[in-house]
DNA sequence: GACTTCACTCTTTTT
DNA sequence: GAGTGAAGTC
């Protein structure tokens, strides 16, 4: 134990070796926080004051749950076997298929993904003949969502206006027919299990009783359906109440955006009357030039629980600042830097390029592309997102429950086989008519289309009968045929990638049935039904079925369930190019809990980064600023920002000024390393910018329409240049009309809006450093 | 019914 | 720019 235990400094092992009474620890960034999680669970494991069944460790995402996982069984040699450590969508769903009786579930429910959701509310509002100018589809997917994440049915949303009323009762419709299809969304799996914990005494004082020690990663992300969980959990109040531990750092609360409230890191306090409150701030990643410009940004928001970091590291090098004429130009700049990175034994992996979202990553990864680096896009179209392989899933997802009816319109006439149109708004009609799923109305269908529909459902049913006793892989490669996506795509010009992406399904299915424990034969059907016998199976209370803490997944799901689960809860890590030493590109927010020698923050401009939606939002700013915060924190010895005065975006240029960020950061800790270049399209003056960007591609036109426009203008001003007006402060120029002395310039001040001076009466001054 | 083309919108982050 | 949905053509 001593091991377990030496190389904790004083804050960190007062948190592990607390006593078992709900804590609340506010880690900051490279902390240590992960290690005080784990720490704390194999300490309270090794000294005896708890079994592995007693512990559940929540995470939000499946990557720290893993990581978790691993960690410990390092530390531990009792296996991590009967702990539940998952996210809570994870757990949720293990939790909801053990119990699927009580809580009215078929036992083979399937979990949708957002997209899934949001074609089902498209097809509902359709079938309801409700105007979706009037309630767009993505509207109600956000109010339904949102009511659910705050724990409330359609029964008890206020509605305060008839607009409101009718998103009700669309909700109300909607888990109607999630009901019917037996599926379920993200935040239904977490809203369910807290209704049956609720509603079911005996069941809640099991898990009560079980679960001694609860621990929550990241708590500033919970929402306030996943709090209320967890008090239930814990049994707050109660007389056998669990330790419920929760790190977090309201600091890093980046995800209000899904309904995240940092107040239930306060609401914890003051409900779990916390008395043991540590503070991890001793940060032991980065250097301190980067550490100041972290906390002096991070000093700008006004509700903070208070907390500075501190490093014994050096100052190190300064944070570079660069500013780009263009997108390109800043992805060029981003290459020759991570070279020279590189050039001094930098590992690719450990350089990492950061965005606000996704969106602008295109660039980067041409410019590498180009330059022929290596690197790896995290997030982004995910595995089990992309086209084929959903379309894959559905026919297993039918295979396994046949009336998810976003599986069957998924694949129904894919790859073609004459069902049209005509014949699914029969089939539609069918199925309203007599409120059953579209597999079900099959038979009411009559006439050619009927008969088109009878053979897809001979199709899937044949297909489960000849996979019924084979394992699961066997049984992905055989519906990978027999569905005929395999054969479409080999006929099809570019199928070649996709066929590939099928063909890894099956290897992912062989990973998947080893990885959670499922014999390696063991049929892909087969398991659920089979666990009465087992002997798992306790019975308790009034007549409560429970099965034992230390049940497996695999006796509750069978493979392939389970496996469905997987590819919606999962989604699949954007298949990470393992062993390859690549750049990683990824957007701020799924850079959160990783770290990097060298990080490069791109595309810090107003509208970007802080986002513009941003300041429509409440306390939208300090999100985007804490963002930044998690942004600078995850590099440890070289930090890089920049931004450009012009980027393309949604198709069309757009200048903006540069982030109000680099305005609260220390100027000490900065280096400003971007050539002062006043008009570098001008032939005459060369600049140490490299002209050669320019001479192809679409960019050499604009370039040339900018150098045109700004060269009528005279020499003073041109396009994207900063600007600073007495009255307006400072702002970019958008464009410039006209010439001479009737030259009149659009300008974008931010704050003060968009602005058309005459260049010859304002009184313009150059921004400079 | 299948396939192509065109016009249109919506562009933040994700379990 | 991409993805969607509607309309047009075979």
């Amino acid at each position: 134990m001593q091991n377990l235990l030496h190389n904790l400094n004083p804050e960190q092992l007062a948190a592990v070796t607390l006593p078992p009474q709900s804590a609340l620890i506010l880690a900051g960034a490279g902390s240590g926080k992960t290690r005080v999680l784990t720490t704390r669970i194999a300490w309270l494991i090794q000294t005896g004051q708890v079994s592995p069944a007693g512990i559940m460790a929540v995470t939000f995402t499946n990557k720290a749950a893993k990581e978790m996982t691993t960690r410990l069984s390092a530390m531990l040699p009792v296996s991590t076997r009967g702990m539940w450590i998952g996210t809570f969508h994870g757990l949720c769903n293990r939790f909801l298929r053990t119990h699927y009786r009580d809580c009215a579930l078929p036992q083979t429910f399937q979990i949708l993904d957002s997209q899934d959701q949001l074609s089902m509310i498209k097809r509902l509002l359709k079938a309801n003949n409700v105007d979706d100018e009037k309630y767009p589809a993505k509207n109600l997917m956000y109010f339904i969502n949102n009511a659910k994440d705050q724990g409330l049915r359609a029964n008890r949303v206020e509605a305060h206006d008839p607009i409101e009323r009718k998103m009700v009762e669309l909700y109300d419709l909607y888990d109607n027919q999630c009901q019917r299809e037996g599926v379920v969304d993200f935040a239904e799996l977490l809203l369910r299990a807290y209704e049956l914990l609720q509603r079911n005494q005996p069941l809640r004082e099991h898990y009560q009783a079980r679960f001694k020690h609860i621990l929550v990663d990241e708590f500033q992300d919970t929402n306030d359906l996943q709090y209320n969980l967890l008090k239930l959990l814990a049994g707050q109040g109660q007389q056998v109440a669990g330790a419920l531990f929760a790190v977090g750092d309201d600091d890093q609360s980046i995800y209000a955006f899904r309904g995240a409230n940092v107040g239930n890191m306060s609401a914890f306090e003051r409900e779990f009357r916390v008395e043991n409150l540590i503070k991890l701030e001793q940060n032991y990643r980065s250097h301190g030039h980067i550490l100041d410009s972290a906390n002096h940004l991070i000093a700008n928001n006004s509700k903070r629980l208070g907390k500075n970091l501190r490093t014994d590291a050096g100052h190190g090098e300064p944070v570079r600042i660069y500013e780009a004429s263009s997108d390109l130009e800043e992805a060029q700049w981003i290459i020759e830097e991570a070279k020279s990175l590189m050039l001094e034994g930098a590992l690719r992996s450990e350089i990492a390029i950061l965005y606000r979202s996704n969106a602008q990553s295109r660039v980067i990864e041409h410019a590498l592309f180009a330059a022929g680096l290596p690197y790896t896009v995290y997030g982004g179209q995910r595995y089990f997102q992309r086209a084929e392989v959903k379309h894959a899933i559905a026919y297993l997802q039918l295979m396994d429950n046949p009336h998810n009816d976003s599986a069957f319109l998924r694949v129904v006439n894919f790859p073609t086989r004459g069902i049209g149109m005509r014949s699914i708004e029969a089939l539609q009609a069918a199925a309203g008519q007599y409120g059953i799923s579209l597999y079900a109305a099959v038979p009411y269908v009559a006439g050619k289309s009927g008969s088109s529909l009878n053979s897809f459902v001979k199709l899937v049913e044949g297909a489960r009968f000849e996979t019924g006793q084979l394992a699961l892989p066997e049984m992905v490669r055989v519906v990978l045929e027999a569905s005929g996506l395999l054969q479409h795509y080999q006929n099809e010009k570019e199928g070649a990638d996709r066929i590939e992406n099928l063909e890894q399904m099956v290897n992912a299915a062989t990973q998947f049935v080893q990885e959670e424990g499922f014999g390696q034969g063991a049929p892909a059907y087969l398991g659920p039904k089979t666990y009465a016998s087992v002997g798992e199976m306790l019975v308790e209370g009034d007549g409560v079925e429970i099965i034992d803490a230390d049940t497996p997944l695999n006796v509750v799901m069978s493979p392939l369930s389970a496996f469905l689960s997987h590819a919606s809860l999962e989604a699949g890590d954007a298949q990470a190019q393992a062993g390859q030493d690549a750049l990683q590109l990824m957007t701020v927010h799924s850079a959160k809990g990783l770290e990097f020698d060298a990080v490069f923050i791109t595309g810090l401009e107003e509208g970007l980064f802080p986002h513009e939606s941003s300041s429509r939002e409440m306390d939208g700013v300090d999100e985007e600023r804490r963002l930044m915060y998690v942004a600078i924190t995850r590099a440890r010895k070289r930090l890089y920002m920049s931004f450009t005065q012009s980027r393309m975006l949604h198709g069309q240029t757009r200048y903006n000024m540069k982030s109000r960020f680099f305005d609260e950061l220390p100027e000490e800790a900065l280096k400003w390393i971007s050539p002062r270049v006043q008009s570098h399209w001008f032939g005459n003056k060369k600049s140490s910018w490299d002209d050669a960007k320019f001479t192809g591609g679409s960019d050499n036109k604009i370039a040339q329409q900018i150098a045109q426009k700004a060269a009528s203008n005279g020499p003073g001003w041109r396009i994207g240049e900063s600007v600073a007006h007495a009255k307006f402060g400072e702002g970019v120029i958008v464009n410039i009309e006209g010439g001479g002395s009737n030259a009149r310039a659009q300008i974008n001040f931010g704050k003060a809006g968009m602005k058309v001076l005459d260049l010859s009466v304002a009184k313009l001054d150059r921004v400079g450093r």
